[in-house]
DNA sequence: AAAATCTGTTGACTTAAATCATGGAACAAC
DNA sequence: GTTGTTCCATGATTTAAGTCAACAGATTTT
């Protein structure tokens, strides 16, 4: 019953024969092969050289080990190279709230640019490398080199649509909706990272799904079984198959970014 | 039982005695009374006046009217100066899904950023005036005042925690807990804008008040007529009266933005 | 390798909120 | 002012998801 698992970390990049390992702690931006994702996009070669300079490159970490924590004085955002993060609060009874999943080249810490404190805590699902990018060096940066600017406008605004996405997912209810929307982001952004949008490794534990998604860890749980003994999906335990992939359209009445 | 109800739009500008009115159209953004909670904050008065040549001032729009559409280019952002609007996007089905409630001194748009196309649609929930702000002007600007750019960056990031929070009441999911969050939310942001923090107008009506907390309207409904019964609110259709901040911030359980 | 802990599945039962339905109040249009 | 909508409150009923509980697999620890 177990598939051919999605490539993992290493495997992912021991793939990568032209272009430098991103796991490769000392590669520049220039040659990374998350440019194309990652804050880069947009700038010509001079200019990613420029960002190169004030970027703190290969730092490493391993499951549970934070990145920043909740009320944190805010210094830099966080680029991850590889392995996933969560973002997540702890609301006043100590109950921790995920409110993000992270992947490699997508940016983390941008809730802490208002106050200049963090307004939650970034912990590693596994194994995994970031780069530090420490903010108000970027913000002069971004002064003198337009094209960054709007990079970096344009990021913020993604992060907006992303929440966005997120609030009307979470308010229009049914719990298959909620699961099924997961997985189609999981899938598509995997798809942009060039991994298979089929199979994958779901980083999260039921009871941080459900905490993401605003339901419990027995309901995360029943879904995944509906949908498999539906064969749209197959489950075992986090690595994740998706069989039927327009049926887990319909099914998440396609909201969230989808493929 | 009637209450004496907060100033509306109108009494409230005619309070305005030192300042220039904000609802009257020709007045610039350094004279504007919301210019402490509005865009210019942290600039100086020559900043400022960079700022005033590129907005364009004093629209008027009256209920229903659309400040944007969901797929609409995107070019401007909007600073509002009187009234309230809601965004919302709509879904699939046609169903409208309220994303945000925008009062003034608030900064309306930027979810177009990162496609140049508006995620969702704003319209106006009564009479009310704004300003628009070409985004690519705002952008060259930008790059030239860096403490606007630093501006701008702040109010993303705004926006993002703003999401965020609200991201984080949706996924607890006690239906009084997300009422009572929404009106400490609107009562916080009286205050920051000299109004009474214990009476005013909630300008939604019960159905998009429950689209936005992911409630139904008849929930909705049913909350305010318990919070009534335990003398925490008064509620007299659209206007609410705060009888009792801290019985309805142990009821919110302490979320979102409060006073 | 055994013990202890965490993680996931499934069942039985309960509950909060959704749905359906009605009547009245507020508001807009004529 | 009268008519027609929209909006709101409240009751009765249903239902999806929460809670409680037991057990089996995984994963860590020692």
């Amino acid at each position: 019953m177990k598939p051919n698992y999605q490539l993992d970390v290493a495997d992912d990049c021991s793939r990568a024969v032209k272009r430098a390992c991103h796991t490769n702690p000392s590669v520049s931006c220039g040659d990374c092969r998350l440019g194309e994702l990652c804050l880069p996009i947009a700038l010509d070669a001079q200019e990613i050289s420029h960002l190169d300079e004030i970027v703190k490159r290969g730092r490493n970490l391993k499951k549970g080990d934070y990145l920043y924590r909740e009320g944190d004085e805010f210094n830099s955002i966080y680029a991850i190279r590889a392995g996933s993060f969560k973002t997540f609060k702890s609301s006043w009874d100590g109950v921790e709230q995920v409110t993000g999943l992270y992947l490699p080249g997508e940016i983390l810490g941008m809730d802490g640019i208002s106050n200049n404190r963090h307004g939650g805590s970034a912990v590693a699902l596994e194994t995994g490398s970031f780069c530090e990018i420490p903010f108000h060096q970027l913000e002069e940066l971004s002064a003198r080199i337009p094209s960054l600017q709007g990079r970096f406008f344009r990021l913020m605004g993604q992060e907006i649509v992303k929440d966005q996405q997120m609030l009307t997912l979470l308010s229009s209810n049914a719990a298959e909706e909620r699961v099924a929307a997961l997985l189609l982001s999981i899938s598509s952004r995997n798809h942009r990272r060039k991994l298979s949008p089929f199979n994958f490794r779901l980083p999260m534990t039921r009871a941080e799904i459900g905490s993401y998604l605003g339901i419990t860890l027995e309901t995360v749980s029943r879904v995944f079984s509906r949908l498999s003994k539906q064969n749209i999906v197959a489950v075992d335990n986090k690595e994740i198959q998706l069989l039927d992939i327009s049926a887990l359209k319909a099914v998440a009445k396609v909201k969230m970014g989808c493929s």
